[in-house]
DNA sequence: AACCCCGACAACCGCTTCAAT
DNA sequence: TATTGAAGCGGTTGTCGGGGT
């Protein structure tokens, strides 16, 4: 038994809108808002459209101050920044950029962003298998150091929130922070307080994991729901990588998230494992390399082979590193902000 | 000139979330 | 607490225009 239709779809008009009905809606909203309720708006001013159409049409198109096109290198940065660690949450993307609607952004990454990334990748990926080390041999090395194998070693020059891949026994003294700091500014931006900034206010200092992977985790939030929970995706999305120890609290006026060792729910995931897998399924699928870098011309359309890496309006960006640790784990911020949850190893990674 | 291909973008569809009852 | 329905969201599809053959 499924749910009644919205509309009578018979006689909604469906396609690109008029300018006629365009002006309509424009009109009638900016003159009496949407009066809360966007199934009944399109009677109301004559318009045979569905309501979910008038919405869209409303955010997307005619709504004032959008801007279409012309996505700046800071915006694409933010774009990719985000995509990499929250995933497809596109409205909460948008958020972060004024003027642009979730489906400009999700438009913009589909058709340029995602291939601009992929040559890039590309473009690492010639670099090295200039070297040494063929690529095969590299991901086999290097999924035998992590719990989880089978997962591809993304070399690259993308904008990560993550730290370059090493095994678990190696250490990394020299991580950028840049975009740790970028994502952190989003969060304040949210109304979130680190610990460092309030270092009396906290119990948990920065942390230092097995990685040497800094983080400072102890983030406090008001008890305003959307923001908490948008803060809590962008938070906990940002400190995905290995999570041995973190915890969720909740004191009367504030939420504090905590978290020991780099680590988290798998938003992040959602995204770089949407990526990475669509690149492994190239890699592997696809004759190797040639599925993935073959013939065509992406992107920038060179595929000229040079071996070096040309300088990217990315900058200096760490590799990406993205070990699929979280299995069977449950988010933080998935569960109804307890008052105290502990996530363990075990917890994470199952019966070993 | 006609056709084909492809990229860009607008719009639709269906599922999920959330608030009202 | 369960149900209902609107809003929100993300994936997908449709359409159009430009470029190549």
């Amino acid at each position: 038994m499924g749910r009644a239709p919205c509309c009578d779809k018979a006689n909604v008009k469906k396609g690109p809108w008029s300018p006629e009905e365009d002006a309509k809606l424009k009109a009638y909203i900016e003159a009496n808002g949407t009066g809360g309720n966007w199934i009944a708006l399109p009677q109301k001013i004559g318009l045979k459209r569905c309501g979910k159409s008038c919405r869209l049409r409303w955010l997307n198109y005619l709504r004032p101050n959008i801007r279409h096109g012309g996505f700046s290198e800071e915006e694409d940065n933010i774009i990719c920044s985000l995509y990499i660690s929250i995933g497809s949450r596109w409205s909460i993307i948008a958020a972060q950029l004024p003027g642009r609607t979730d489906n400009d952004i999700k438009n913009y990454w589909n058709t340029k962003l995602k291939k601009k990334l992929l040559g890039k990748q590309r473009k690492v990926q010639q670099a090295r298998s200039a070297s040494c080390l063929s690529f095969k041999q590299e991901m086999k090395r290097e999924t035998e150091n992590y719990r989880v194998p089978g997962m591809v070693n993304l070399p690259s020059d993308w904008p990560l929130l993550s730290p370059p891949v090493m095994p678990l026994t190696s250490t990394n003294q020299d991580l950028d922070l840049r975009d740790q700091d970028s994502i952190r500014n989003i969060l304040v931006k949210l109304g979130g307080r680190f610990s460092d900034d309030h270092p009396q206010s906290s119990t948990t200092s920065t942390t230092t994991n097995p990685m040497n992977f800094r983080y400072p985790f102890d983030v406090s939030f008001s008890q305003d729901h959307q923001l908490y929970e948008d803060s809590m995706n962008i938070l906990s999305s940002a400190s995905s990588i290995s999570p041995l120890n973190s915890t969720c609290s909740q004191t009367n006026s504030t939420t504090h998230f905590s978290v020991n060792q780099v680590g988290g729910p798998n938003d992040m995931i959602q995204g770089l494992d949407a990526f990475q897998a669509e690149l492994s399924e190239l890699i592997y699928n696809n004759n190797g390399f040639e599925g993935l870098y073959g013939t065509d011309n992406m992107v920038d359309g060179s595929s000229t082979g040079t071996s070096s890496v040309e300088s990217s309006s990315w900058g200096d960006i760490n590799s990406l590193a993205y070990p699929q640790f979280v299995s069977g784990y449950e988010p933080c911020q998935h569960q109804s902000i307890p008052q105290v949850s502990t996530f363990d190893e075990s917890s994470y990674f199952g019966p070993q």
